[in-house]
RNA sequence: GGAGAGGUGGCCGAGCGGCUGAAGGUGCACGCCUGGAAAGCGUGUGUAUCUUAACAGGUACCGAGGGUUCGAAUCCCUCCCUCUCCGCCA
């Protein structure tokens, strides 16, 4: 959420940055209702101190004995008076409300204007793509071949879009997950969290899902409960609506999960392998920092998560999303694409995290502060989030860049002891 | 799920429908005292919002939301959360 005053203050700078997420607003409007809620404001405070500085002499009239009926009489008028003033008031400051919440966040000055994923920039490339001698297979082909994956069964169980690991696919999903969590919390200083996978409507308007994304989500019928789409949405909000210690920034989190994404609209898109489940793990980074570091904390953010595929040498190369690609709450985002050689007949990159800057979008919604300790008032934190990385994907990209022509697939290195010592995965006898 | 108790400031803990933004304690900050420290003494110590150049002042907030009343932390209703006991359960 933007703050009121800032939009007010910084009214052409706001639309243009809403311009380059080609999002149109009417800002007059919103000026309009502010003026009209400050207004209000103003004749509501002036009746209630009337109505108080007058109840108080009541109270003394009547410790002395005295007739108060017509001071009562004026009071019960005015008092109604606050009470109609009252609705108007809740009913505007609620439109005024809904509009901020609805507003995504400024793109940052450095984001290239452009209209949707073709036109990110590519800032770095990693690793080289390796030469295969034989056609190589897309992962869900391998998977299924080696027995580790069931897509049919899956459907049985679920439906399309859910995945069912077997054998040495659940055990190597399982140290995927566990190698990342190790290696971002004993060299990447982060504090492991288990957090709820459900959680409520504050909690996903506090990080942005709500309420404009709401069909994106999966929702527990009849309850005031939602499944998480990203372990960010439960970390983020640990101090939501509390004020805490400068010492304790940067805040760093991460967490294992599994993600539920109702992926409407998506119908068609990736239908086939890891890449577009319902139902996916992810290991998530999340950090809480003061607003003068929150982009050098940006950048180590991403460096944590490239560390991950650097150890786990896969080839990737990372981009700044454009302004048109940018999520709602980001100011700024890095992807970072795997290469993926048994895709789209000769390979390509895929999204594999995001890492985000929201600066104080989310804190604002989600009443995240900190106090320093030279000056008084609480300030707004930053928060940023980023994948460290996705499971699935990961899975996927390995059994791709290292397949072999017999259908098997090398263990790379970093995992072998996550597997217990195994090397390559053949197919189940 | 059944029965009961409770949610007040950083923490503990008072609080009769008006004099309570809230006693008292504790913690914290600053000052005095001291060679230094402790003790002691003094002062200060929530958030939001509006008016104001500023000083300052207004308004709201005692789990949340409604209601009664001239006036609510205090009375009534609904909901949420915590604790204890019973039941059930991984």
């Amino acid at each position: 959420m933007l703050d009121l005053k800032y939009i007010k203050n910084n009214l052409e700078a706001v639309k243009s940055g809403m311009e380059k997420r080609r999002a149109k607003i009417d800002f007059a409007l919103l000026l309009k209702n502010d003026d009209k809620r400050k207004t209000l404001l103003l004749e509501i405070e002036t009746l209630r101190h009337k109505r108080n500085v007058v109840s108080d002499d009541i109270a003394k009239m009547k410790k002395a004995g005295e007739n108060s009926t017509s001071f009562i009489e004026q009071m019960r008028a005015v008092s109604e008076k606050i009470k109609k003033l009252d609705k108007e008031l809740s009913t505007i400051e609620e439109t005024i409300h809904d509009f901020l919440i609805s507003l995504p966040n400024i793109p940052h000055e450095d984001v290239p204007v452009g209209k949707d994923d073709t036109e990110n920039r590519l800032e770095k490339t990693h690793g080289k793509p390796k030469k295969f001698d034989f056609k190589v297979k897309p992962h869900w082909e391998i998977g299924e071949g080696l027995g580790i994956l069931d897509f049919t069964r899956a459907a049985k169980l679920a439906g399309a879009r859910f995945p069912l690991y077997l054998g040495n696919g659940a055990r190597l999903e399982r140290a995927l997950i566990n190698f990342m969590l190790d290696t971002h919390i004993s060299h990447h200083g982060y504090t492991e969290t288990l957090p709820p996978f459900i959680v409520n409507k504050a909690t996903m308007t506090g990080t942005g899902q709500l309420p404009k994304f709401e069909e994106d989500l999966f929702k527990l019928e009849g309850l005031d409960y939602y499944l998480i789409p990203t372990s960010e949405v439960p970390m983020t909000n640990i101090y939501a609506n509390e004020i805490i210690d400068e010492s304790m920034l940067p805040c760093k989190f991460t967490a294992y999960t599994p993600c539920f994404r109702s992926e409407a609209g998506s119908y068609g898109r990736d239908t086939k392998g890891l890449i577009r489940q319902h139902q996916f793990n992810k290991v998530e980074l999340v950090k809480l920092t003061t607003p003068e570091t929150s982009f050098d904390e940006l950048a180590s953010l991403l460096s944590n998560a490239e560390k991950i595929l650097q150890l786990l040498d896969l080839p990737y190369h990372v981009v700044t999303l454009c302004t048109g690609d940018l999520g709602f709450s980001a100011t700024k985002t890095y992807d970072i694409e795997v290469w993926m050689p048994g895709q789209d007949d000769g390979g390509l990159y895929r999204e594999i995290s995001s890492c985000s800057n929201c600066l104080d979008f989310q804190a604002r919604r989600a009443g995240i502060r900190f106090r320093r300790k030279d000056t008084k008032k609480p300030e707004y934190v930053h928060t940023l989030n980023g994948s460290g990385l996705a499971v699935g994907r990961t899975f996927a990209a390995i059994l791709e860049n290292y397949q072999q022509a017999d259908g098997s697939v090398i263990i790379p290195d970093i995992l072998v002891s996550y597997m217990g010592g195994q090397k390559v995965i053949h197919h189940d006898a």
